[in-house]
This record gives C-alpha cells, sequence and structure tokens, in this order.
DNA sequence: CATGAATGAGAGTTCATTCAT
DNA sequence: TATGAATGAACTCTCATTCAT
C-alpha cells in the first residue's frame, strides 16, 4: 500500500459506514487506541477519548473488546507479532552471527518507529492485569531470547567478539527501545537515517578504527574510567 | 539478617518521633515515593500507599509537600542532580572524547540502579504539570547536550569515529536509560557489572576486532561479568 | 392537600424516567440546586446533597453540568436573565422616570421573592472563580446601571426630586435585594403585599405630607398595601 | 482616639511583646478575624489564615477561643453591641418619630461601614451553630423590634405617613444593611455623604415634592452629597 | 505557655463499566 | 443494534482540631 503509508485515511472513517467490516472497526480502534496511548499514554487515556476520536459513542466500544485492557492487550500483540515477523525473516535470510544482529538492528529501528511497535515497548506494563503481564512478558523474552540468540551465534562464528550476550542485547534493544520514546513522526530524522547509524554504531562502536597495533592498546587501559562514584 | 545491618533504616523510622529533623522526614518521604513510583508508576501510586509505607496518615504528607506532583517533582530533581554531578566530574577530570564518554557510561549506568536516578528516565513525563515538564525537559536536554558534547570532543580529536553526534547519544543514552527498566536490584547482575561491560560495548562496538593478537582477547575476556544466566 | 395539586412537581420526578427531556433534567438540577444554596449556602450545600434530594447518585450530575461552579454560576444566569427580562419591559412600557422606578421596585421585589432571583443578590459571589466573578459582576452591573438611568430619567423629567442616582439607586436595590434574605416562602407576608409598600414607601418615603389636600391623601391611602399584620 | 481613627497600628502588633494584655491580645484577634471574613467568607478564612495574619500560630488561637466558630460569635456580638449603643443614645436623646428614624438612619449607615457592624449583617448566619443561631437572632430581632417601634412612634405622632411598620423597617433596614455589602472603605463615598443622602431618600422618598417653595429646595439640594460619580 | 506535627472526616471530581431503551 | 444515562469506587486535597513536646 505505498500510496497509503503516507497518507492513510483517518480511522474513524471506517465507521462512517453502517455496513463495513467488523474486523475493519476492530482495528480502526486499535490503531487510535494505539496513537492515544502514545500520546497521553494508557491511563490518561479515557474511554471517552477513543470514542470521541472514532466519532462513535463509548459503549459501542465495548461491542468490539471486553474493556480497556483488551484493547491495550492486542496493541501490544499486534506490536508484537511485527517484531515477530522481523526476526522471523533475519533468521531465515541472513548470514553471519554479526550480519544477524545487524539486519535486527536496522529493522527494528524501523518496527520502533510505527505505532504498534512502539507500543510494546513504550506502553508501561504495569497496567496490564497479572493475567495479560505474563503473556506480554513472554512476548518479551522471546524477542530478548533471540536477539541473544544472534549475539550467541556471532560469538561463535567469530563475528563478534567475546562478550556476555546477555548485557549486549540489552544494550542493543535499550538503545533501540528508547527510540519509541524520543522518536518524532514529524521530526527531522528519517527513520532509515536512524536504522543506519544506530547499526554501524552498535556494531562497530564510537572507537575510531585506527590501523593500529599495541600502541593504542595502552590508550585503551587508560580509559578506563577510574575513581568516579 | 545480619548483613542487611548495614543497609540505612527503613524509611519510616524517621517519623517514629515527633520531633525529629524536618528535613529528614521530607527525604524518607521522597524515598519512599521514589520506591512506590518505580514500583507501580506515579499513577497507580495513591498518597495513602505512601503514607501506608511511612506509617502516617494520608495528610501528615501535605506538611512536606504541597502535593502529589511536587513529590514527583523533586525526585526528578534529585535524580538530575545526581546526573548533573557526574557530567561535572567528568568534564573536569577526564581526557579524550572518547575517555569522557566511557566514563560516563560507566558512572551513568551506576546511576541508572539508583531509585533516584531511575525516577529521571523511568517515570512518565506526562505526569507533571506543563511547568513542570518545562523544567524537567531542561534538565534532560542538558545531560543530552553534554553528553552530545563529549561525542563531538571526541570526533575532534579522533578518539571517536566520525558519526552523527546526535544520533550516537541518543544510542548510548537509550542503551543506558533501559536499564532503569530492566534492572532489579536484588537480580543477579551488580551496577558494577553491568556499567564494565556496556561502557565496553558501546566503545568498541560488538563486532570482532580481528588481527589482535590472543593478549587482547584474554583482557577482554577478564573484563567480562562471569557467571551471567 | 388539594390547593397544592397546582404546585409544580418535585424535581427529582424529572429523573423518574431514563429517557426524558435532557433539559428538563437539567433545570431540576437547577431548580433544587437553588434551592438548596438558599437553604445551607453554596459551601455547605454539597454535590451530595443535590443528587440526594434529586434521587440520583453524585456523578450524575456530571453528565448535566461540568462541575458544581457552573451549577452556580447557571443559577446567576437564570436570575440575571429574569431581572433583565422585568427591565427591558419597563424601559418598554412605562411613562415617567418615577414611573419607572416604582414599576421596577414592584418587579423586582416579585423576582426576589423567586428562587433563581434571589440566587443573583443572597449567594456569595466569592464562590465564584475569577471568570465567572467578571461575569456575573456585568450582570449586577448592568442592573445597576439600568436602575439609575431610571432615577436620572426621572430627575430630569422633574418626577423625581434633586439626588445622586448612584445612592438613590442604592437604597432601593439594597431595600429590595435585602427582601431576598428575610422573605420566606412560606412566611406571612405575600410577594405583591411587599411589593406594593416597598414601591410606596421607597419612592414616597416615610415622612407624613403635611399641609395636604385630600386629593393627595387619597391616593396615598389607595396605593397603601391594606390587611398587613 | 482620633489619630488611631486614620491609621490604627496592625493587630498582629499586639502580639509582639510576650507581656501585653491578654484582653488585648484577644480583641486582635478578633479585629483580624473580622478583617478576614469580610474579605473572603467565614468559611473561605481557615484557621491559619488568622494566625497567619497575627504572626502567631495556629494552636495559639485556640488559647483565646474554644474554635472557630466561637470567633464568629464573638464578632456577632460585638457588632450587636455597636448597634444597641446607637438604639440607646437615639432612644434618649431625639425627639419625634421620624427624627428616631432619621437618626438611625445616619448611625447605622455609620455602623455598616465599621468592620464589627458590617460583621452583623453580611456574615452568614448559617455558618452559626443552632445555639448560637438563636443568640444572634435575637440580637437582630431586637434591632428590628426597636426600629420598628420608632416608626410606629412616628405614625402616632404624626411625623410618619400611615404605613406597616414592619415592612417599613424592612425597607430601612434593608438599604442600610445593603451598605455592607457594596461599602468599600478606600473608595469614592465617605460614611457621611452615605449616611446623610440615606437619611434623606428614605423619610422623604424620591419623588418630588411638588408645589413647594424654594426654602425646601435649598434644604435638599445643601443635604445632596456632591461630586459623586 | 506555645508550637510543630499529626489526624479524621469530608469535599469535588474522574472513569471504567453497565443498565435501559 | 447502538446509545444516552447512570453508577460505584477511587483519588487528591483541605481543614478544624488536638497531641506531644
Amino acid at each position: 500500500m505505498p500510496p497509503l503509508s503516507i497518507v492513510s485515511p483517518p480511522h474513524w472513517k471506517a465507521f462512517s459506514s453502517r455496513r463495513r467490516d467488523p474486523a475493519t472497526k476492530r482495528e480502526a480502534v486499535l490503531q487510535t487506541a494505539a496513537e492515544l496511548f502514545l500520546e497521553k499514554s494508557y491511563t490518561r487515556t479515557s474511554m471517552n477519548d477513543v470514542a470521541e476520536r472514532l466519532n462513535i459513542t463509548k459503549p459501542a466500544l465495548y461491542h468490539y473488546f471486553q474493556n480497556k485492557e483488551e484493547i491495550l492487550l492486542e496493541c501490544y500483540r499486534w506490536g508484537s507479532r511485527l517484531i515477530g515477523e522481523i526476526l522471523n525473516e533475519i533468521s531465515a535470510h541472513c548470514g553471519s552471527g554479526l550480519e544477524k544482529v545487524e539486519a535486527f538492528i536496522y529493522a527494528y529501528a524501523n518496527v520502533m518507529t510505527v505505532n504498534f511497535g512502539r507500543c510494546v515497548m513504550r506502553l508501561d506494563e504495569g497496567d496490564l492485569s497479572p493475567t495479560a503481564l505474563v503473556e506480554v512478558r513472554g512476548y518479551k523474552r522471546k524477542i530478548d531470547r533471540r536477539l541473544r540468540a544472534f549475539v550467541q551465534e556471532g560469538i561463535a562464528d567469530g563475528s563478534i567478539g567475546a562478550c556476555d550476550p546477555k548485557l549486549a542485547a540489552f544494550a542493543i534493544a535499550g538503545a533501540l527501545n528508547w527510540i519509541c520514546i524520543w522518536y518524532e513522526p514529524e521530526g527531522p530524522l528519517s527513520p532509515e537515517q536512524i536504522a543506519a547509524q544506530f547499526a554501524h554504531t552498535l556494531t562497530q562502536g564510537l572507537a575510531a578504527r585506527h590501523r593500529r597495533g599495541a600502541l593504542w592498546a595502552g590508550v585503551r587501559n587508560n580509559s578506563k574510567p577510574g575513581g568516579l562514584s
């Protein structure tokens, strides 16, 4: 849907006609809710807000979702599915561990600029009921595990230097997840720009790569942070 | 639990006697509130919750703070002060740009495991009033600017490879800020372990540095946090 | 109590059915609130009190009014409208300045025995927010100005003796406004009786008109309210 | 105390020295409270407000008064005493009923510009407990009865035209009591100006006295407050 | 005596949710 | 089917009043 990716119709249009696919309407609710949740947080978004933006009445929402939390949960599910698909594709197509990690960074950075993707990492898990929390934590753990597996692969095949895969994955995931907090759709940075530099910075590091031997080794030692509280 | 005896006394002890330093009590409120805000989020933490944990009544809190938001704002201020101090020390003592960034990562990772530090980055800005929001945004912008300045210094002095300093700072800050979301005080990872690997990973990158001697590999291995799940 | 059957039904009847003109319900709320505000003052009247008297729950009130103050403000508006209409009619129909003032006294005294009219002058302006206060002060000033204009007309056309119109208007308004403080609907004085004597006393004064012909005496006699306790 | 009538010392000075007549302090509390009650109403005046303006602590107030209501009640008593004295003086010294009424209007209008006097008529009786209410109502009734008696005297001695004394007293009292609502100490109207015109308007009426000689016109002119906007 | 600290009761308001039509 | 109306529970905050020192 290339043209739609630029200007998609407002979600409430899905409700303009009586005869409309209920699934479409459900999705419209979801899209609108995700929007609002990201704008104002789940707690500050009232069912009224959602209904208003869709030009429907509040109880109508309860036709499509049992309660507010189900809407939230569906946002998480939708976003997790998006991320899962990325991971599948990467697992299938890419080469070395480092290449997989790089591909992941690139693709994931893009997802973090999409509403449902942002929801997964930006919204507050604490708003979920215990049951739903378990489910969502499951999704997140799975993502983490798969990223970690890429890192481990890389260590094994020598494309990634020795390190603790868990912490490496946390560092990568953190940098990427934080995107969904500072990213602004209307801002100056395009998702691609972000993705590209992040892929580079996280894999190659900040340090200048001088064609160097032992000399630099000493410098690196010195650069170890000492004496900071 | 003898080892816990070095731990500071529970905050509510500050309220056990009527005549006691009000500043101590104020801080006790703040500490307890920060705890709860991190556990359950600001919105889900009621003034009653704070009062209960301190073994006082709700209105007593209003002796020390004008309203709930002031408590929140003070948490932000306290945390921002912590981070500001780190930055000052680094600016004063460190060498090259890369060294500053590394020192920053190390110190900042540690702050992200401390309640007030976590508050700054973990709590939802949206809970602040417009005025307070401006203030807090100011603190955050300042932190970002100073980190970015370190990166620029590094690029200038050749210790950091060419890159967009803004995005580099975002990557670093993201990885670090995310710590305050997954970090658990009782968990298996010590703040130092986290800090050490993050400092390495973010500056040197994941990618293996080829054509390197075994010596370095060993050193890196040693610095790796061991025994992580 | 057959004579009471002409009395309007209790306001809570408006809420007996779920589907009923919302405007009717809004007015019922207003009437009930005005009643209570006059009985117990605005501050001492809780939203619960209003709701209880209407046999509904507190939050239901918020369907019809945004907050407590809006209810208060609407009472002021309603009453001001009543008074404004009086003034319009008088401006249109009456003759000399003195006749206008007399007509005003008569009509106004009656309004001061009606709930909404009483609200305007009896309730405490200090309970209004600054914005609302400006609005209400505007209404009051307008009333004052128009009464003062009648007095000035009277001075100009010779029907009223020389005096400071501002103070004269204050005296008249004061006497009339005070009605809403001592008047009791169930009391022995009918609004008409009050209106009649006030119209006489304020225009003709207390002082006996000595050395006058029978003509004048008779007129005075006729205009005197008879049968007062 | 002529000099004090212009610039009396702030009431909190009574508390500046440890050794001070407790009665003086009590009165200072009363004066301050009356001030605040008139500025913001009894309900909106907190004990804190009173204490703050006196530069003392809240519980100190409870040394001089049992509770907030006692302060209010004392204001009523003080003011009622002032008014009672006026009435006594008039009863003793004046001549005809009309003269007494006129003297009353003059004196009473002045009292209505004094804090304690204003309290009696401006503050909301509803803030009093049932017992106190009975007491205050008693004071008010007494005032009303005495004014009414003057009117009756006037009717009997022919100085006042036939009318219902009760309603006449209400009209006069209303006009006068209302002063305490619109009067501003810093405003352009002096108490004397107000008193003078009110005395005239209420006794002579608004209506021009036709077929009268220049003598009367002149007198009326003199009594008119000049230079009012 | 005087004070800082604390409390209990109650206010207005919001909101997810569910009747009743 | 879909909606306007209604609810109950919860939360923040205020204030007169009273301990404890």
